[in-house]
DNA sequence: CGGTGCACTTCTCGAATCGAAGTGCTAGCT
DNA sequence: AGCTAGCACTTCGATTCGAGAAGTGCACCG
């Protein structure tokens, strides 16, 4: 047990846990995905993603935004508006969660789009 | 009065919502990244992961078992062995995981793998 | 016989999350 | 003008989740 017990273990999964630092995180994943499809004002997150509290998008929101991943845009003007959307790195992930909604809807069971059953035909 | 806005809110990101629901749980990404590296016992688990407790383990593993995303193979024998593996639908995750990691490796700040550094040249 | 490792389970405590309500401001209806 | 409604958050109380330690039964090592 002193040199090597088995194939380097965990060789560079230590991407693996920064990545998953943010997606392990329960909401994280589904705001990027939906930040995805463009643009999202804050209560068009909250419905967005459905199921989420307001308290928690804020946080998420915050830790996202600190990270880099996600700009916070806010305009000024009369109605002080709020713009979510991906930063350059955060849109570097849209072809790894496209990769991953393609295995989902191969791998798990008990769900397909309707716009999806409707191309099989 | 502009409706164009909202181009198809969440379309088919019900398949992301699947997925996250798996990897949004705190160390259940990491579990199944450990697992692309090869079949692995409860304990070598423990250990590859780094900070998960048992009880949380047990849980993780009974849930990905359920989803068939892992395989728990009993081997008989005086010693019973227990030995965790991918399932076809697991290993589907693979090269999802492993543009995972790449990305962090790029996005994510603080953290290379030696064996990377060597590339840089 | 005593110590160790494996595969789990059970228990308790603190942290994370939820869900609703509250705050300050603007816009639309009557 | 008064009232309701929406946006962007924050704060509060309650539930759920996760961490850490210890316990169980069995086989191997010495």
């Amino acid at each position: 047990m002193s040199e090597e017990l088995l194939h380097t273990p965990q060789a560079c999964d230590d991407a693996l846990t920064r990545a998953f630092g943010f997606l392990g995180k329960r909401w994280n994943g589904l705001i990027i995905g939906v930040l995805t499809g463009g643009p999202a004002t804050f209560s068009g997150l909250r419905r967005a993603v459905g199921g989420i509290s307001d308290s928690v998008l804020s946080d998420r929101l915050t830790e996202l935004a600190a990270a880099g991943l996600v700009h916070r845009a806010v305009e000024a003007g009369p109605p002080v508006a709020v713009t979510y959307e991906l930063t350059e790195a955060g849109g570097a992930l849209m072809p790894v969660l496209d990769q991953l909604a393609a295995w989902a809807r191969t791998n798990l069971p008990a769900g397909q789009c309707a716009a999806e059953a409707t191309a099989a035909g």
